[in-house]
DNA sequence: TAGTGGTCTAGACCACCGC
DNA sequence: CGGTGGTCTAGACCACTAG
C-alpha cells in the first residue's frame, strides 16, 4: 500500500467518522504535508483519491471541501475493481458465494459480446455477494472455455474471477460497460432483498491485448451502493 | 493549458492519426521527457489522462501501449453534455415540455447539495423529455436563485437549462454524478411508460470555480438509452 | 540483468481567492 | 496583501517484466 493510499484511507476514516463533516475544509495541503511528513505531491496524489470518489471537492485558492454522503460505500465507476476488491476497499466484509458453476454452449448474447464462434462453449457462474448477512449483489458471468486449459475442474472456480482469470495468465485490463436499471424477482435467487431495485451492470472485460475474455451482468441491489463518477464537458 | 495538457493533446492526436497503432508500444516515459522537455512528472500526467480516457494501457515493467477499438462507444458516461444534447445523440427528435417552473424555498437535500444556507430559494422545474410521442425521461431540477438577476421572469426559463444558464454567465463545467435505479409510480406525472425502472442520475453541476449551479435529477426510462463507459484498472 | 513504470522528495513559481 | 491550491522540476530509489 503506498503511501498515498494510507493517506487517502486515514482521511476517508476521519471523513466517515465525523471528524471531518459535511461542508467543512480539510486541512490544507502544507498542513496535510506536515502531519504526515510527506512531500506536498504525495498529499495531492491522496486528496486526487478522495475528489474522484466524490468525497471531497477542492478549490483553487480557497481550499479542500468535505462532501456530504460520505458514509456510504462508495465506487468510483470509473475504476475496474473485482467485486471482492470493491467492497473489501470500504472495510466490508463481505462473503461471495456460487450458485452454480457450468460449462455450456455460449448464447447468442454471449457470443456475440465474448466475439465467439457458433457453438462456442462457455464457463457460467452464478454468484451472490452478501455484507453483513444480507444480499448485496448477484452476478451471472461467462468465460471463453478456451481461456482454460483442457482439463478444468470447475470447482476450483471460486472467489474472484478476476483472480481466477489471472491464475490462468488472463489479466483483466478494461471493461466496457453499459447502466442499466432491473427489478422484480427474476433477479437473482434464494431469499431476495426487500428493495427489488438494481443497478445493472452489463460489462465486457477485455485483456491488455483488447481480447475480450469476459461477459458480466451483475446487479447491485440499490441503496447499498452509491456508484459515482465525475463527468466534464 | 497546462504543459501536460498540451502533451496528452499531442498523444492523443497522433493515436487518432494512426501513427500510433492499437496494440503498439508508445515511447517510454523518458523518451517523452527528452522529447517534449519537460519533467518525468509531467509527462506521467499526460499519459495518466490518457488512460483514464481509456485510449491507453499502462504496465509496469513493460510500457503504455495504444488501446483497441476506443471510438465504438455509443455514449460516453463521463461525457457530460445537457439534457438535450443527450437526447439527440442518441438520434432521436424529442421534444422537452416544462411541467412547472417556481421560486421556492430549497428543500433540505437541494441546501445541502447545493451548500446553500437555510432559508436560500432555489429556481425549482420538472421537466418531461418525449420522443416518438412517449416518454423518455422526467427531470426534477433547481437552481440557486442568486444564479439568476432580481428580476427574473420564470417564463423565459425554456428548454435546455445548461443553455439558460450560460445565459446569466454561469457555466456547466462539471458533474458528481450518483448512478442509481429507481422504478413506480413516484417517478414522474401523466401517462407513464409501461416499462417503469429508470436509471437515475443524481447529479451536482459545478462551474469552473467548483461552485455548485444546479442539482438534477434525471430518471431515464430503461431501454431507451444505453450508457457506456469504459473502466480501467 | 537491463529497462520499464511506480512512487516519492524538496524545493520553485504561478494563479486564484477573500480581505 | 497573504494564503490557498495548480503546476512543474530534477533528481532518487523501488518494483515489475522480459530475456
Amino acid at each position: 500500500m503506498s503511501l498515498a493510499d494510507q493517506i487517502s484511507a486515514d482521511l476517508l476514516e476521519r471523513l466517515q467518522s465525523g471528524e471531518l463533516r459535511a461542508g467543512e475544509r480539510l486541512p490544507t495541503e502544507h498542513q496535510l504535508t506536515d502531519e504526515y511528513g510527506v512531500s506536498r505531491a504525495t498529499v495531492r496524489s491522496a486528496l486526487r483519491r478522495l475528489e474522484s470518489l466524490g468525497l471531497t471537492v477542492t478549490r483553487h485558492g480557497l481550499g479542500t471541501f468535505a462532501n456530504a454522503g460520505t458514509t456510504e460505500v462508495r465506487a468510483d465507476l470509473r475504476q475496474l475493481n473485482s467485486l471482492s476488491d470493491t467492497i473489501a476497499s470500504f472495510g466490508l466484509t463481505s462473503e461471495m458465494s456460487y450458485r452454480s458453476r457450468a460449462i455450456r454452449a455460449a448464447t447468442a448474447e454471449e457470443r456475440r459480446r465474448l466475439e465467439l464462434p457458433a457453438r462456442a462453449k462457455v464457463l457460467a457462474t452464478e454468484r451472490e455477494l452478501t455484507a453483513d448477512g444480507t444480499v448485496v449483489a448477484f452476478s451471472y458471468d461467462a468465460i471463453p472455455r478456451l481461456v482454460f486449459p483442457e482439463h478444468l475442474d470447475i470447482h476450483t472456480v471460486d472467489g474472484s474471477l478476476f483472480a481466477v482469470l489471472e491464475a490462468h495468465k488472463a489479466r483483466v485490463a478494461t471493461a466496457l460497460t453499459e447502466v442499466h436499471a432491473a427489478s422484480g424477482n427474476e433477479v437473482g435467487w434464494g431469499p431476495r432483498p426487500a428493495a427489488s431495485n438494481y443497478v445493472l451492470l452489463s460489462q465486457v472485460h477485455y485483456l491488455e491485448n483488447a481480447r475480450p475474455v469476459m461477459y458480466s451482468n451483475t446487479f447491485f441491489v440499490e441503496g447499498r451502493f452509491t456508484f459515482s463518477l465525475i463527468r466534464t464537458r
